[in-house]
DNA sequence: GGGCTCACG
DNA sequence: ACGTACGTGAGCCCG
């Protein structure tokens, strides 16, 4: 029999240390036990132990702290982020039933040796796991001891047999104790003796033995007189050195080892596992919904109907017409609909309609169902308006989307899947509904289906709701809903139908030319690196690069040294191999993301449909994805031919609108400050200004460089730089980076005064907004880890201005959309690219759609200084850039 | 699946 | 002392 025993500090705080901060949408941080947990389950696999159990430290003076003034001085306290996950990972290991250990007075290590040593009186083998190098002193015949490190991010185990550890170090694992008694060990307050480090004792006890015998030989030793001048002098402070660092073997501790067999998950793991939003754990645990006991669960017993006459179909129609509202899911290919609904005080009803079941017209009773007389409440409801519309159904009448909701409430949750939603606000697991007639289903594939599509009930969907509303007007939050998000949705459903035109043919040519270019490169590559290898592989082109040709390396990566593009670009006249693999990238990334990227995605029709994200930025900024149509080349004329591609249905035109530098406008109006409004006031190049302002010069006298450095801080002030990036981006010292700042900062000092101020509110308030409300919870500035907390900062800067941009784009769209349907109904929505909208429509009607695009974008809102918009208009997406 | 690189605003 | 700009998504490599 085999135990498996985890210093549970030790293993907890290297996960911290190794793994990338991680909140729940609650703000709570989860890494550690997350990465304990990993750990636990590669352990488990790689020892298959019967047993398994945790020791933890309790925060209490031990032994040795009341019998060594030295050791009460230890350990500088747990940053406060980790310190609250212990408690959680002690919820998750209950949960689990792994058995854990604390004793007060006594460290986990003795607790540790205590379980070893009894484990081996029963006739069983023990893997202790930890970090901590003492407890080699353990090892024997039957205890062996794994030792964990996390070294850049990576977690490496090694395991210490009694035979690896003479290999090592060779003495007896319980010799550590001398070696220790000697050197000392800084981390624990163990002094050691002084002037001994870490050789030195290691020769001693390889020779000696033990301190006994070292000190019973002195002075007559084979070592140098002043070592052994120290030893003489340090004896006292070796002996207790060796008592500190003595485990204790017989705690008294109740521990049995067949206590701690492996045995299944409880009730608990499943929903806190979903509420720790370790999702990508659950199936590795084994876990399962529905092992929480009946009585703990929330009701959410219904009874269903199930619909299946017409007669029965128009009786229901009629009571969710006098409803308040439903609230209904749909499975995603309209082939079912569930419908929860109330009439009155008590009277409510569910309802699940199949198109299979139903003896009527289907397709009739969706459009009754999806019209404006019946109020609906739904769950991501812009990707159900895209499948109605996609099946000429109408989409009317959606007056709540408790997916979106979730979002506006909190936006960096990450993920707003209704199980996940209804355990985080309810804290109980939402269960598949109970059917109280059970008789009302039978066998049939569709009922299959059904429980699947539903597992996550209607009345999840009904309970947010409820929830949600009131949550949305308290935060202030209530309008931007109601006038942005809400509508957006049908927005996009529109922009996501239509999609945009692809010149298929120009597509497939440009990409032949790509490619025998790549060829080209490639070629050229192998024979100046003298090989062939794979260009694509960061490691092997590092490899050639800064070891095979000996070219200077910059900075390096986790994995290796950087070869982006930064880096090489400094390289290129070094040796021609680097403009060739610069070259090669340009070519290989247009190509495979590109070319074949949008032939990939190109329906039938020539037209290519993005899914626009509402519930992915932290700002408020859609992001568009399969394919992503936000980040179509632009910056290099051989990217920007992609653009070209993008071509409108035949006689019709794109038109193309941006807002002009609505960032900056937006910190001219948010801050306040006068000179930045007065620039913009008086209209011109804003950064040729800024240029002029910060460089003491006549605007005539602004060079092309100065304008470029100008523009380059103008764009860091918003993402909260730092003199390092500043001087990164545009190529000159820090220093100077630092006197244009200063400068800066000084020509508009009330961007200064902005920053400070908005980083101090958000420390007191805990979240920063924007001008609409929209809410971003910023945990990070409470962290005491520097970085985390600087970043803080840095959001705090940027998220007021990028989100009320984005609010702005929001606003706009459905004005924009609202005035196209009535003005110019043949003109359509496609694309938003964050600042940018395009617009299809007849080629005789561009002009007017030019006008009221720019018309409703720069009116949409008032700011303290003019939001003008540019618009164009083109046979394809580059032309219309204008 | 995470890391690197690179495309966009 | 330390790392170094905000927000995204996709393709490729590699363990």
């Amino acid at each position: 029999m085999k135990l498996m025993v985890i210093d549970g500090n030790s293993i907890l705080n290297r996960a911290y240390y190794g793994i990338r901060p991680l909140t729940t949408r609650d703000g709570l941080y989860t890494h550690a036990v997350f990465g304990f947990l990993t750990t636990l389950l590669r352990l488990e696999g790689e020892e298959a132990p019967d047993a398994v159990c945790v020791t933890f430290d309790v925060h209490a003076p031990t032994f040795r702290h009341k019998a060594s003034e030295a050791y009460k001085a230890t350990r500088k306290p747990m940053p406060e982020e980790l310190r609250v996950q212990v408690p959680v990972l002690k919820e998750v290991l209950d949960a689990l039933n792994i058995p854990r250990y604390e004793l007060e007075g006594w460290e986990a290590d003795d607790l540790i040796g205590t379980i070893s040593r009894r484990c081996e009186a029963a006739g069983w083998d023990c893997v202790v796991v930890t970090g901590d190098k003492d407890s080699l002193q353990l090892i024997t015949g039957h205890t062996m001891v794994k030792l964990v490190s996390t070294r850049m991010g990576q977690t490496t185990t090694k395991d210490m047999t009694e035979a690896a550890f003479r290999e090592q170090y060779g003495f007896a694992p319980i010799h550590m104790i001398d070696l220790k008694a000697l050197m000392g060990d800084s981390s624990d307050n163990i002094p050691g003796v002084p002037g001994i480090g870490e050789k030195t004792a290691m020769a001693l006890i390889q020779q000696y033995g033990s301190i006994d015998t070292l000190y019973a030989k002195l002075p007559d030793i084979d070592a140098k007189p002043a070592a052994i001048k120290k030893l003489t002098e340090g004896e006292e402070s070796a002996r207790t050195s060796y008592w500190l660092a003595t485990i204790v073997t017989d705690a008294p501790l109740d521990f049995h080892p067949e206590d701690n067999l492996v045995q299944k998950p409880g009730p608990d793991a499943y929903p806190l596992f979903l509420k720790l939003e370790f999702t990508k754990l659950i199936e590795k645990f084994g876990l399962a919904p529905g092992q929480t006991e009946a009585a703990e669960r929330p009701d959410v017993t219904v009874t269903v109907e199930q619909v299946t006459s017409p007669d029965q179909a128009e009786r229901l129609l009629e009571q969710w017409r006098a409803a308040d509202h439903v609230s209904l899911l749909a499975l995603p290919d309209l082939t079912g609909v569930m419908v929860d609904w109330e009439t009155g005080a008590d009277a409510a009803g569910s309802a699940e309609l199949f198109f299979s079941r139903y003896q009527g017209d289907w397709n009739a009773l969706l459009g009754a169902l999806f019209s404006a007389d019946i109020k609906k409440v739904s769950h991501n409801v812009k990707d159900l308006m895209r499948t109605l519309l996609e099946n000429g159904l109408p989409a009317e009448g959606f007056i709540f989307d408790t997916a979106l909701a979730a979002y506006l409430l909190d936006a960096t949750a990450g993920s707003y899947d209704l199980q996940r939603l209804f355990v985080s606000y309810y804290n109980a697991e939402l269960m598949k509904p109970l059917y109280l007639e059970p008789d009302a289903f039978s066998p049939l594939g569709d009922t299959v289906q059904a429980e699947t599509a539903f597992h996550c009930h209607t009345s999840a969907v009904d309970a947010l709701y409820e929830t949600q509303a009131p949550k949305l007007r308290e935060k202030q939050l209530w309008d931007l809903y109601e006038t942005a998000e809400l509508p957006l949705c049908r927005v996009l459903a529109e922009m996501e139908t239509a999609g945009c035109r692809v010149d298929k043919g120009a597509l497939v040519s440009f990409g032949e030319m790509l490619s025998a270019n790549i060829a080209e490169r490639e070629k050229a590559i192998y024979d100046m690196a003298g090989e062939e290898f794979n260009i694509n592989s960061p490691k092997q082109l590092g490899e050639i690069l800064f070891g095979k040709l000996g070219l200077p390396h910059g900075k390096k990566t986790k994995t290796g040294w950087s070869t982006n593009a930064d880096v090489l670009e400094k390289l290129r006249y070094e040796a021609p191999i680097v403009g060739a693999v610069l070259e090669y990238r340009q070519y290989a990334k247009l190509k495979s993301t590109y070319a074949d990227g949008l032939l990939k995605a190109m329906d039938p029709d020539g037209r290519v449909r993005t899914s626009f994200q509402m519930t992915v930025t932290a700002t408020g900024r859609l992001s568009s994805a399969e394919p992503n149509l936000q980040n179509i080349p632009t910056r290099t004329d051989l990217g920007s031919e992609i653009r070209r591609m993008f071509i409108p249905a035949d006689g019709c035109v794109l038109v193309d609108a941006d807002y002009s530098q609505i960032e900056l406008r937006l910190l001219a109006h948010i801050s306040g400050d006068e000179a930045m409004r007065s620039a913009f006031l008086s209209g011109g190049d804003f950064h040729a200004q800024t240029a002029a302002k910060v460089f003491r010069v006549d605007p005539a006298d602004v060079t092309h460089e100065m304008r470029r450095r100008a523009k380059a801080v103008n764009f860091g002030i918003v993402y909260g730089i730092s003199a390092f990036s500043l001087s990164q981006d545009i190529g000159v010292t820090v220093a100077e980076a630092k006197d244009y700042m200063d400068a800066y900062f000084a020509t508009f000092p009330g961007v200064r005064r902005y920053m400070d101020d908005i980083v101090e509110r958000a420390k007191a308030d805990g979240y920063v907004e924007t001008i609409f409300h929209r809410r971003r919870d910023l945990p990070e500035l409470t962290s005491s880890n520097h970085n985390l907390r600087a970043f803080g900062e840095r959001v705090a800067l940027n998220m007021p201005i990028q989100g009320t941009a984005a609010d702005i784009m929001k606003l706009a769209m459905v004005a924009v959309r609202d005035r196209l349907r009535q003005e110019l109904p043949e003109a359509r929505l496609v694309l938003q690219v964050h600042d940018e909208l395009i617009v299809e429509c007849p080629e005789p009607q561009a002009e007017t759609a030019a006008r009221l695009l720019r018309e409703e974008m720069e009116n949409v809102v008032s700011l303290s200084v003019p939001l003008t918009a540019d618009a164009h208009w083109g046979k394809n997406w580059l032309e219309a850039k204008g």
